[in-house]
DNA sequence: TCTGGACTTGAACGATTGTTCAAGCGATAA
DNA sequence: TTATCGCTTGAACAATCGTTCAAGTCCAGA
């Protein structure tokens, strides 16, 4: 059957997308991988070719979980920038518990590789491009719900959010403290955004 | 000769700091590390133990380095915040021209590793503390020269800034183009800090 | 029941990993 | 000159790496 087999593919790449989060490119090995996928090697080189092109697919898998994960939220909060903050505290609060690695796996990637494997770092940067386009997307939302400033520049707000949601989230990681320091952080960032009018000139 | 033979081996570690800092722990071998430092695999194990024992003493050289750059920084700059930022931007606009990485080592490092090397983790994490210690009293001169607000939280300021460095130079590594936009980021990060005491209000 | 083709299997490959250690080296003291 | 000591050397180790492929398994169609 072709549409299970399908199913099967995606619930293998779901794993190794995973393991490739919590572990890194380098310290996940194809017997990691073969082991969570419940598959021989085999089998895997001939669905995937190699685990450079399986860490692809993971990075691709990764981004569409994230954008998924924001449609839901903006959706259930019922407001595009609510659910934006609502997104960014789900990431950086619940780091080390529920999700494999707390930091991005984007950021962890272009932190890792090198131009040894060009390709996959290129990939990494594309998707976080894109990332970032779906933030300025639902910046304009906000924009149209009269949520922030009228002639605020979305995009230029956009970069900014993405480099802050970086910084975040590898602070996160840096201090294991989870108390209220990160929350702090974090209504701070909002605190701009919503003003980034005024702030912008300052 | 001790004293040489001392230099030599503080030389040899700042070889292989260069070179953990461009490559991360994983992807550096002890053989890369072999010919970088010049020496044979029996010296290094007589001298340094292991790979993690070395790994950690690239850290502390790392940091080490950081926290002069800073000093020298503000000294030139005759001013410490002004000195600040022009660390910053050394660090986030030059990256990947003259610097290993172009990220932080230290991030880098927190960013790769897991609990399997919670030694290693764990003095990353020191480490990342002691440096926004040293942000933290930066910005106490800077508020005794009267260049920050008063009743400004500094420890906290210096929480802020360390998380917006983080931010800056994982973006700055997301996005090759090193154009306006980074300095903008910038510009923007220090124009919060200056007016830090109405922005914590809003 | 037999055949053909797609998919799975796991042993094995050569390369590389971190690390060890017997042997060799060069300078100092007797 | 000879003995001794600390340091260096590089071949070699077991383990693991990513990857391959001949052989086996399974089921659809004749």
């Amino acid at each position: 059957m072709t549409s299970s087999a399908k199913y099967d593919r995606e619930a293998a790449i779901r794993k190794a997308t995973n393991l490739f989060w919590a572990k890194g490119f380098h310290a996940t090995s194809m017997r990691n991988i073969q082991q969570a996928m419940d598959m021989r090697p085999g089998s895997i080189y001939a669905s995937f070719g190699s685990k450079e092109a399986l860490f692809k697919l993971a990075l691709q898998c990764y981004l569409e979980q994230g954008q998924r994960k924001l449609e839901v939220s903006v959706f259930e909060a019922g407001s595009p920038l609510a659910g934006l903050k609502q997104f960014v505290e789900d990431a950086v609060l619940n780091s080390n518990d529920l999700v494999p690695s707390g930091m991005c796996m984007l950021v962890k990637t272009i932190s890792e590789l090198t131009e040894e494997h060009a390709d996959l770092l290129a990939e990494a940067r594309r998707l976080l491009k894109k990332m970032e386009q779906v933030f300025a997307s639902v910046l304009h939302q906000a924009q149209a719900a009269r949520e922030i400033d009228q002639d605020t520049d979305c995009d230029r707000l956009a970069r900014y959010l993405q480099m802050q949601f970086m910084g975040l989230r590898a602070y996160a990681r840096a201090t294991e403290d989870h108390g209220s320091q990160l929350q702090d952080l974090i209504d701070d960032t909002f605190a701009v955004m919503c003003q980034s009018k005024e702030c912008q000139s300052c």
